[in-house]
DNA sequence: CAACCCCGATATATCCGATAAATGAACCAG
DNA sequence: CTGGTTCATTTATCGGATATATCGGGGTTG
C-alpha cells in the first residue's frame, strides 16, 4: 500500500492480475475487507473509473465480480455500496486471501483452524472408508516430500500443504476437497506465526499416524490422528496470539 | 422493442434476476451445471449476446460473474472455456442451487449432508461453549416454530432451517455461519425428497435434545445430539435414493 | 395539516461501435 | 525441416448515448 497514491490514480497492471479488471478486482477486495470504505461511501462507477484511470467497463466488470462475491451491492440512483461482513463468501479464495492478508488476523486464521477440526478429521475418516489405491499413494507422496523436507531437500510448507490437500482430496467427496485452496491459502499466512514461536518441523509422526490410519481402513482412528494434528495448530495459534500480544 | 425479439431466444428478464444480467447469469449458470457444454464449445461472446438477444456488455457482465463463482474462464482468441467442475466454487449459493435443482442430484445431496456431519455437530457445540443467551434465545424460537408446525401452525420447512441457521450463528465463527444459506438452500431442495418417503415430521424432540445440550452448555452432548439428527437425515436421503433407483 | 401524486435529479443498466492487445495457427524464409 | 513472421480470431478496453429505476422534494388536494 505504500505506493498506492504515489504512483499515479492507479497502477492495477501491475497488480496482481493478468489485466485490468482483475487488477481492480484485488485492488477493490483489498480496500473493501481492510475497512477503507467504512467510514466513506463507496464511489460511484464514474468515480471509480476516473480514481483508478481505467473505462467504466473495466469498473463495472471488476464490481460485478465484487457483487458475485458478496462484497458489493448495485443499485440504482442508490449507488453501490459495500455488503455486511457476514454476507461475504469466506470460502472464496480471493475473499479469504484479503481477509488474511491484511493487518495479520491472528483472530481469523484461528476461526479458520476451528473450521479445519470439523472438515479434516472427517475427511481423513472418509479417506479411510473410501479412498482409492490412487488417493493413499497421493497421501504417502505428501508424507515423503514433509520427510524429505525434514533433510532439506524439499520446502516444508508445499510438503505439509500437498499432505493436507491429498487427504481431502481423498475423501472423495467434492464438498470437502474444495478446502483444498482454502486449506492451502490458509496454511501459508499462518506460517508466518507457526514458524516464528519454534522449530515446528510439523511432527512428520504426527502425520504418519494420520496416513497409517487411512493406510489401515480405520475411520475412527484417521479421524482421532487428523484431530489432534489440527488441535496442535490451534494450540500454536494461540501461543502466537500470546506473543503477539506480549 | 422488448415484446417481438426477446421473447422467442431467451426471455431473460422474466427469469431470476431483477435485471439482464442477472437474468443471464442465471440462464447460462443453470446451462454449464447441466453440463449443456460438454458437447459443444462455449460460445464466443459475440454469439452468446446474439443469442440471448443482449448486449455484449450485459453478456461480458455474466461472464464475469460466472468467472468469479469458478465456472468460465476467458482468454483472448481462445474464448471462454468452462471449468472442469473441481473448480466450481460449491460454497457459492448460485452455484449450489444450480446443481441441486438439476436432474441427477440425489448424490450431491448425499455428499452435501456428509458435509453437514462435520459442520453442524461442531457448531452446536461451539454454541454450547460460547453461544451468549440471544443465541439460545434464537434457537430456542427455531423450536417453537417446529412445534408450532407440528400442530399447523407454522410451515415445517421453515422452522426446520430457522432452527438449524440458529445453532449455526450461535457458533460465534463466521466461517461456520457462512454455512446458513447453503443449508438453507439444500433443506428445500431435500424436502423433495425426505417429504415423499414417511410423514417426516422432522422429530421435534431430537431438536429438542440438541437445544437442551446447548442450554445446559455441554458440548459433547449437544456435537452427538447435532450429528445423530444429520445422521437421520442422511439415512432417509440413501432410503429415497434406493426408491428412486427402484 | 396531512396524505398523495408528480416530477426532477442521480446512479446504475443497457446498447453500441471502434480500437487495442493477446494468442494460436498458418505461412514463409533459410 | 526449422524458426521466425504474419495473420486471423477473440477477448480487453475505451467512451458516448440512451434507458430505467428510485429517492426526495414540492405541489396539490382532501
Amino acid at each position: 500500500m505504500s505506493t498506492s497514491l504515489s504512483t499515479a490514480p492507479g497502477d492495477l497492471r501491475s497488480g496482481l492480475g493478468r489485466n485490468l479488471t482483475y487488477g481492480m478486482l484485488d485492488a477493490l477486495g483489498r480496500a473493501i475487507v481492510t475497512g477503507q470504505y467504512e467510514t466513506q461511501p463507496f464511489p460511484t462507477e464514474a468515480e471509480l473509473a476516473k480514481q483508478h484511470g481505467v473505462s467504466r467497463s473495466v469498473t463495472r466488470e471488476a464490481v460485478k465480480m465484487l457483487t458475485a462475491k458478496g462484497l458489493l451491492s448495485a443499485r440504482p440512483r442508490q449507488g453501490t455500496v459495500v455488503q455486511p461482513a457476514s454476507s461475504w463468501n469466506l470460502f472464496d479464495t480471493d475473499v479469504l486471501r484479503w481477509l488474511l492478508e491484511r493487518q495479520f488476523s491472528v483472530e481469523l486464521l484461528r476461526q479458520f483452524s476451528q473450521l479445519r477440526i470439523a472438515i479434516e478429521p472427517e475427511a481423513a475418516a472418509l479417506a479411510a472408508q473410501f479412498g482409492t489405491a490412487e488417493d493413499l499413494r497421493q497421501i504417502s507422496a505428501g508424507l515423503a516430500r514433509m520427510e524429505a523436507a525434514e533433510r532439506g531437500m524439499d520446502d516444508t510448507l508445499d510438503a505439509d500443504i500437498a499432505f493436507h490437500v491429498a487427504v481431502l482430496r481423498a475423501s472423495g467427496n467434492p464438498f470437502y476437497a474444495q478446502f483444498r485452496d482454502m486449506v492451502a491459502t490458509a496454511l501459508r499466512t499462518s506460517i508466518r506465526f507457526t514458524n516464528r514461536i519454534k522449530g515446528r518441523t510439523a511432527s512428520v509422526a504426527d502425520h504418519a499416524a494420520v496416513r497409517d490410519a487411512i493406510a489401515a481402513k480405520d475411520p475412527a482412528k484417521a479421524r482421532t490422528a487428523m484431530r489432534s494434528l489440527i488441535g496442535d495448530v490451534v494450540e500454536l495459534i494461540d501461543a502466537a496470539d500470546g506473543s503477539e500480544a506480549a
